[in-house]
DNA sequence: TTTGTAAACTAACAACTGTTAGTCTATGTT
DNA sequence: AACATAGACTAACAGTTGTTAGTTTACAAA
């Protein structure tokens, strides 16, 4: 199995760049220049910029995937199997928080993956969705808008980049429990 | 009082575009092809690129700015106060949907205005988070940690944009009370 | 009819874009 | 000592970018 640490410092820098600015507003020269090398010299190691988004975005679309797989076979409740969402989130999240603005802003760049993205993304929503509806049948969950509390759920999860880097002395433990219980319990005294 | 209706045009036709591609992927010609003129036509209505962004972030800004200010003079509960920010952006995003993409994913691009703009946001938040604090001391909040709960809140209040377009039978009071009543009390039965 | 103006047009610019071709250099292996 | 390779370099490309200058057109006011 072969090293490919240079490729992998290009992808992280660049991930880094698409969080600040965007896919779109980051160029080749930009990524070369945070690297102290000039643009041509990155296509000794990747292939076209649209390869280093695609790199980013599926490879932690396909974590979620495994992720929910997981938890879709754990014999727990269901609002225990939003728990080990939440926890999923989190941990990706504070593992890899710049690749997850790509995930959410710049997936429409890709061109030859869009769909098998898409795909991606929609079975996932569709699992998450399942599990709502199985809770609110077996009297665990509010009969409230089962959309509503999708969407209330996966935006929160969704948004954890943009604030999980500010508190550095994170405790993916301790994050996870609160946030499991303001998002299944609210913040209602 | 001057009718622009040329110069609104442009911005309307602009804001959709950016909401699907974002600000740096849109060009100029992109935007005057979705007119069916010529891009340098754009140029007899609006001083830049930057100019159409600045309008569309700058009025929504100030749009929320307000609605908070009113939130904050309304004599009513924290709890109230939170439903109240809650029909705030499901009212404004009902109303600029597209425009509401460029507000969370391209302020980074405004320039002169980048600062207003970031202040404008900052006191948003210490506002929003003001009112917690007053509903903890009171109460009416659980005393769980601050931050995850106002970043909770503002995370799925944020993302509307991405939700409310595919609803078109959209009765926006009605949204508002479910909501409210997901973020306020969560889904736990 | 003449004139003024709003708003489109064509043509062009300089800078920037992703990418390719071909070359040089350092390092380590035979 | 000879050679292979990884990984940097320079130079250049064809296309795209935002924007400007100057011109034409349509229409309403005088």
């Amino acid at each position: 199995m072969k090293l490919e640490t240079r490729k992998e410092e290009i992808i992280k820098t660049a991930t880094i760049l698409f969080k600040e600015k965007g896919y779109s507003a980051v160029t080749m020269r930009d990524i070369a220049k945070a690297m102290g090398i000039k643009a041509a010299s990155l296509y000794n190691h990747i292939n076209s910029k649209q390869d280093i988004l695609t790199n980013i975005i599926i490879s932690l679309a396909e974590e979620f995937t495994n992720g929910m797989k997981t938890v879709l076979l754990s014999n727990v409740s269901n609002i225990e199997k939003l728990e080990l969402i939440v926890a999923l989130h989190v941990n990706i999240t504070a593992t890899n928080t710049h690749g997850m603005a790509s995930l959410n802003n710049d997936w429409m760049h890709l061109e030859e993956q869009l769909e098998y993205y898409l795909e991606l993304r929609g079975s996932y929503e569709n699992n998450f969705r399942n599990i709502l509806q199985e809770g609110v049948q077996n009297n665990e969950i509010i009969n409230s808008n089962l959309e509503i509390m999708l969407f209330s759920m996966l935006s929160t999860l969704r948004s954890l980049y943009l604030w999980i880097p500010k508190k550095e002395d994170l405790n993916t433990e301790e994050l996870t429990k609160n946030l499991s219980h303001i998002l299944i319990n609210g913040i209602n005294k």
